[in-house]
DNA sequence: AGAATAGTGTCTGTCAGACACTATAGA
DNA sequence: TCTATAGTGTCTGACAGACACTATTCT
């Protein structure tokens, strides 16, 4: 036996890839969702996803944003991997490999063609347990909601799914349905502050006392992280 | 066109698993590679790793802990996922993917069969920048060794590089070397004992002064992790 | 004026950095 | 006793939590 490697003596594994989009509406957050047309599990909810095009897509990246895109329309605002997922018994085809990615976006954006598409649909996190899934995307999505809800805590990643201009209170809220609790007003001011990612504009807006100031993330900044974790 | 996948509409993507080895020897930051024995980059220095066997391998954990044994003979006693890299470019073979892991052994522990293998070796990350490198493996290191010292920040992950029983100078000596730069040692006497992971012994051992206490990890435990990270 | 929301001032608590101090081993 | 390493005591600084206070808008 050489140490050399052949392509074709091993079958190579079923590889897809599938995204866990995340929106926060209605002071809740929120998974987008596919209906299955076809087997394995037609008919039951699954996260958006499917094969790399060899062909077309330049990296996996791509093969995420394409599907996402086919769902909502628009490029999410953040994308990263969350992690694969593979074995023998998670799909009925054989050994599969599943990477997964993790995205967030303003609901605003999505929703003018989310609500076009038959098939498509934002589902509660806290709606899932009793929701059949298809394959292990529960579980999937249960380890992608609790890497959101860290970097919640020590990142300004919330400002995703948000609209380009909004208000301490909004992103306030946001963070607060994504971590499950409540946090200081103060606190998010200072991290604001100390970020340096955020210009303020001339425009206030109404919310029913005072005029609200409007941020809006400085053109080009990346994602601040803090060295501490907000509460816990 | 219907809503319906055909597995074989799209060729499947070239599907490996690597590893990112890390251990600290003589006070410096060394990963496992070994030189290739086949095209593609024949003779240069890659990660270790290579295809799923669908047939055996339970999970991809199980790919990567089985081509580290295959250098090293023992489990890492960290494993985690890093990402996977893709591309039509990285691989002349075509499109492929690489699931990369990212993996901790105490150096002792590897030692004895790496000695005995031609074609692996340690090789120091600052060594780096001037070998030869299979692949994108060096972007590779790169980031795992970012996650690596970022993880050192604000958990007790460097243990893993040590052996069962270690002395805060050992353990305080190896965060360094991982990071890059000096930390207090009443800082980490203080994780240390916050952590709760850790139990003395009432061996002591010497070090030419006073003898230190030695530790060892509480059976059972889980890595903790802190909600500050250490100096920046 | 009163209610509602926006935003500030400032005190406390926690924990990392700094560094002087004590403790204990070998030569 | 001298040196080297182990380990403690304790002050400072940064920053999150708490919460009272002021500011501004609408009704």
């Amino acid at each position: 036996m050489t140490g050399a490697y052949n392509i074709n003596q091993f079958k190579n594994p079923l590889f897809t890839v599938d995204s866990v989009l995340f929106t926060v509406k209605d002071s809740s957050l929120k998974v987008l969702m596919v209906k299955r047309a076809s087997a394995p599990f037609a008919g039951r909810w699954g996260l958006p996803g499917g094969f790399v095009d060899v062909d077309s897509d330049d990296s996996t990246d791509m093969t995420a944003l394409r599907k996402l895109k086919e769902k909502t329309n628009v490029a999410p605002q953040y994308l990263e991997q969350l992690q694969t997922f593979s074995g023998l018994n998670r799909d009925p085809r054989g050994f599969s490999v599943t990477l997964v990615y993790f995205a967030l976006i303003a609901e605003q954006r999505a929703a003018p063609h989310i609500e076009t598409v038959e098939d498509a649909q934002w589902i509660e996190i806290n709606a899932l347990d009793t929701l059949p899934v298809a394959f292990d995307h529960k579980a999937i999505i249960k380890q992608a909601t609790s890497r959101l809800q860290q970097k919640a805590l020590y990142s300004m990643l919330p400002i995703y799914c948000l609209p380009d201009y909004f208000t301490v209170s909004q992103l306030k809220s946001v963070i607060e349905t994504i971590i499950g609790k409540t946090i200081q007003r103060k606190s998010l001011i200072r991290r604001i502050e100390a970020s340096e990612m955020f210009e303020t504009t001339d425009e206030k807006v109404k919310s029913g006392g005072r005029l609200a100031q409007l941020y809006r993330v400085k053109p080009g900044v990346d994602i601040v992280h803090f060295e501490r974790n907000l509460s816990v």
